[in-house]
DNA sequence: AAGGTGACAGTTT
DNA sequence: TAAACTGCCACCT
């Protein structure tokens, strides 16, 4: 009985949440990197998308860092206030000016690479 | 059930 | 050089 609503999106969303989940704080990727560590490198678009229910996701997806591939906080227009996502940015030490993240290669954080896949 | 959508990315003009 | 177009694929209505 009582069939579980929540268990629908668990292929590609939940993935994309653990991995979000797993950023170091400081430290932000890129949609595509993302998309790529899950195996569908297209899907970077899915990726920004699945970003709509994080909010809703439990515990709370840091959304704010991921960026897309120039850097920039293109997803900032999502949050409840526009400054919102800059701000966290900041206040996790990165440098964000014009709505993009400054030495971007710098605070980049690869998952490939940081979850050493073998 | 089928078509439309998009918090991207890469290619072309 | 920068701006614009297309591809893409899994989710949503």
């Amino acid at each position: 009985m009582a069939k579980l609503k929540f268990a629908k999106q668990n292929d590609f969303f939940q993935q994309v949440y653990q991995l979000v989940r797993l950023i170091p704080k400081g430290k932000v990727t890129s949609y595509g990197a993302i998309a790529k560590y899950l195996g569908s490198a297209k899907s970077s678009r899915m990726v920004g998308y699945a970003m709509n229910n994080s909010h809703v996701q439990v515990p709370p997806v840091p959304a704010h860092r991921v960026v897309n591939r120039n850097g920039v906080l293109t997803g900032k227009h999502f949050f409840a206030h526009q400054h919102e996502m800059q701000q966290l940015l900041e206040s996790e030490g990165l440098i964000i000016e014009n709505d993009q993240i400054q030495n971007f290669s710098d605070s980049f954080w690869n998952p490939s690479e940081a979850l050493q896949l073998y």
